[in-house]
DNA sequence: TCACTTGTCTATTGAACTAGACAACTTACC
DNA sequence: GGTAAGTTGTCTAGTTCAATAGACAAGTGA
C-alpha cells in the first residue's frame, strides 16, 4: 500500500512540501506547464489514470487537481471525452458602449457581479475631479467581484456621487448589475468617455480574489462614464486578469 | 465552536487559502514579518496563546508553525520564556583551512553532513582542469547537505578523483565528514587553494532541500582545495543559504 | 509564591488521500 | 448500427493528517 514517506523514495516526493496539500501541488504544477505552453489551447491532458500513475497518486487526488484548473479557468472537463486546455482569452471590447455582462454574454458565457464590500467615503482629489465633486463629498464605493462561468475575470472598485446614489449597493446586491442598478435611477443609457490602461501583477490578496498565482499579469483600468449630456456618472479602477481576458480597443 | 468557515466572516479568513494548511500559512506569515524586520533579531515573539487568539486558531496550530519557523532556522524556543527571533547568521570564515564541522563547532552549534547521492561521473572539462585530470576521466561526485543544529545551511557537489577515491561515498556515509574521510586515505592535511563566490535565488528544489521559500538569496561557492605539496584533492561547487550563512574572507 | 510561558497528553471532528468498483459517456472501428 | 476500448462521474469505505478543545505538567522570572 501506498503511503506517505516524508522520506522514502516514493515517485511523488519530488513534489511533497510540507503544509501545502497533493493536489495543489499537481494544480500548480500543471498550471505551470499550462502557462509556459507544453500544453497548446485546446490540448487534450494525459487521462486521470495516466496523471494518476505518472505522479505515483490516487486517481481522485488528480481529479481534486483537475477541478482546481478548472476553477482557475484553465481546463474545461469532457465526460468520456477528456481534459482540455482553454487558454483563450476573453476579447474584453473597450468602446463607448462597455458592458460587462453583455460582452460576456455575447461570447456565449455566463456573466456574475458579486458584490465584496462597500462604504460611503470622502472623494480623493482624484475621484472627486472625475465624478464633479469637491475633494470630500461623500461617494459611495463598491467593490465587486465579476465572473464569466464562474471563473473571475476582474475586480473592480467604482464610484459614485453618494448624494444621487446613496442606494447603489443595496440595489447592486439586488439586481447584479451596474447597467440595471442605474435604470434603479432613471439612467436608461449612459457611455464611456475615457479608458486608461496600465499592468501590473498579482499580490496575494488579489491572486486569492482571483483565483490566480501571486506575480501573474494584471491589467489595470480605470475608465469613466458618462451620461448622453456629459455629466459624470461613476469611475471606476478595475484589475483584470490578463491570462483570461485582453482588452481590445479599436481606432 | 470555530470551524473552517470558507466564505463566513472568521478572522483567520484573510489567510486561508485553498490547498494550503493553516499552520503554513502563519508559518509563511512570520517568515514574511521576520524577514521584512517587522521583528529584530533576539526580539520574543509573543506568546502562543496570544498568536493563537489573534488569528483566531487553536493553540497547536500555532505552535505546528513555530516549530516550522525553527525547522527553517528562524527562532529558538525557551521552554518557560518563549519564542525568539534568530536571525543572526554563521560566520563562515574562508581561509586556507576552512572545515565545515571546525566552523560550526567553533560557533557552538552542532554540525551535521547528510550524503544524499552520489556516483561515479566522466569529469567535464572544468572540473577535469581544476583536478589536473583530463576530460572523460571518472570522478567520484558527492551531493552532501550540511545543516548546523539540525537547520540546513548548504548543499554541496564535491568531485575528487575517481580512481584514488573511489570509495569516497562509503567511507563518508560511515564517518560523516570530508575531513575524516581523506584520513583514510592518508590525507591528514589539506588546504584552500581558491574560493569563487556568487549569488543567485532558491529554486523550487534548492528551497525544498534548504527548507527556504523559493526566491531566497544563495551564496554560490566553488572551490578547490590542495594538499600541502599543491596536489588538487576535491573541488566544490556549494550552495549556501545566504539567510542563515555570511561569507567571510580576510585580506 | 504567583503569574506567565512552553511542553505534553487525550479526545474529537473534518479534510486529504487511498482503494476499488461501477455507471455514464465518447470515439473509433467493424 | 452495434460493439469495445477508453474516458470522466459517482459511490462506498478506510487510513492518515490538520485542526479544535481542554487539561495539566514543567519551566521562567519577578
Amino acid at each position: 500500500m501506498l503511503t506517505r514517506t516524508p522520506r522514502g523514495s516514493s515517485n511523488k516526493n519530488h513534489l511533497l512540501v510540507r503544509g501545502i496539500t497533493l493536489w495543489r501541488c499537481i494544480a500548480d504544477d500543471f498550471e505551470q506547464m499550462i502557462l509556459v505552453g507544453k500544453y497548446d489551447n485546446g490540448e487534450r491532458l494525459p487521462a486521470e489514470s495516466e496523471i494518476a500513475a505518472r505522479y505515483g497518486v490516487n486517481r481522485h487526488t488528480v481529479r481534486r487537481a483537475i477541478a482546481e484548473l478548472g476553477a482557475r479557468g484553465l481546463v474545461r472537463t469532457e465526460r468520456g471525452s477528456g481534459t482540455f486546455v482553454k487558454t483563450d482569452k476573453l476579447d474584453y471590447r473597450i468602446g463607448q458602449r462597455t458592458r460587462f455582462s453583455e460582452i460576456v454574454a455575447a461570447a456565449g458565457h455566463e456573466a456574475e457581479g458579486r458584490l465584496q464590500g462597500h462604504r460611503l467615503e470622502p472623494a480623493s482629489e482624484d475621484i472627486a475631479g472625475r465624478l464633479g465633486l469637491k475633494p470630500g463629498d461623500a461617494v459611495v464605493r463598491l467593490e465587486i467581484v465579476r465572473a464569466s462561468d464562474r471563473v473571475p475575470i476582474s475586480i473592480a472598485t467604482t464610484w459614485l456621487d453618494g448624494q444621487r446614489f446613496c442606494e447603489a449597493a443595496k440595489i447592486f446586491r439586488r439586481v447584479r448589475s451596474i447597467t440595471r442598478m442605474l435604470e434603479h435611477y432613471g439612467i436608461s443609457t449612459y457611455r464611456r468617455k475615457w479608458t486608461r490602461i496600465g499592468a501590473t501583477f498579482t499580490d496575494a490578496v488579489d491572486a486569492g480574489r482571483l483565483r490566480l498565482s501571486v506575480h501573474r499579469p494584471v491589467l489595470v483600468v480605470e475608465s469613466l462614464d458618462v451620461s448622453p449630456t456629459d455629466e459624470p456618472i461613476l469611475t471606476t479602477r478595475g484589475r483584470f486578469a490578463a491570462d483570461r481576458v485582453a482588452l481590445i480597443v479599436e481606432s
